[in-house]
DNA sequence: GCAAGTTATCGTAGAACGCCGATAAAGCGT
DNA sequence: ACGCTTTATCGGCGTTCTACGATAACTTGC
């Protein structure tokens, strides 16, 4: 039998247009504290940066790098998902978390106009 | 008596030398959440956002443009300054908040390298 | 020194957060 | 169908956050 290939990115081809939403305003305030709320957590920061180092998604294995229990990286991650920086696609048995690069370039946009 | 000349900038000169603290690692991670865990709340990134609108500093009438009670604002301002982000200087009976300008440089390093 | 104005702190109440163990849900392989 | 593995959700508990009014601390000007 065939060996599912494990996914390698969530955002092959990633859109690179520009992001025309406005980087300042009411919206945008409630935006900029909506996500720097979610990154603010150093498991949280912790997430983000093992996606970031590995190219490909990295499955639930985040749960055995972090000194946490396995529910409480679960909210972690559904509190990522909720805020956008990240996306779980399912993928089996399990769910592949990768960051979303137009989230986070959103992030950095956002954080820049301060 | 010569009137207190307005406060106009809280950094004049300020220093514009690298910031040579690593953007990774346990301890930047640590920094990195501190510093968006205080930008994130509506009424921060709204007090944040005058301190930059302004070239000057604004003093206390930061409580007259939100729509909070003058001790929950002091509160916010609180958390904003023991992140380094703000700094509060005393003139007179007012307090003076500008923002850190290094502070937000490194906020702005730390999210730009997610 | 006193009154007035400005800001910080205290006390408190309710909501939200963070953590865990236990349990449910969902998919795979036999 | 039945375990096995993986992940999400639930319930609970202690802590932190957010908000407010009241009060204290401090400075200026009289």
């Amino acid at each position: 039998m065939v060996k599912k290939s494990p996914r390698q990115v969530c955002f092959p081809e990633e859109s690179r247009q520009a992001d025309l939403r406005p980087v300042e305003g009411p919206q945008a305030d409630k935006e900029l504290a909506a996500l720097t709320k979610a990154v603010g957590h150093p498991a949280r920061v912790q997430i983000l940066r093992l996606l970031s180092r590995r190219t490909a998604c990295v499955c639930g294995d985040i749960v055995s790098e972090l000194p946490l229990a396995q529910s409480t990286v679960s909210q972690h991650l559904k509190v990522l998902k909720d805020s956008g920086l990240i996306t779980g696609e399912i993928d089996g048995p399990r769910v592949c978390y990768c960051l979303d690069p137009r989230a986070l370039r959103r992030l950095k946009s956002l954080v820049g106009s301060l």
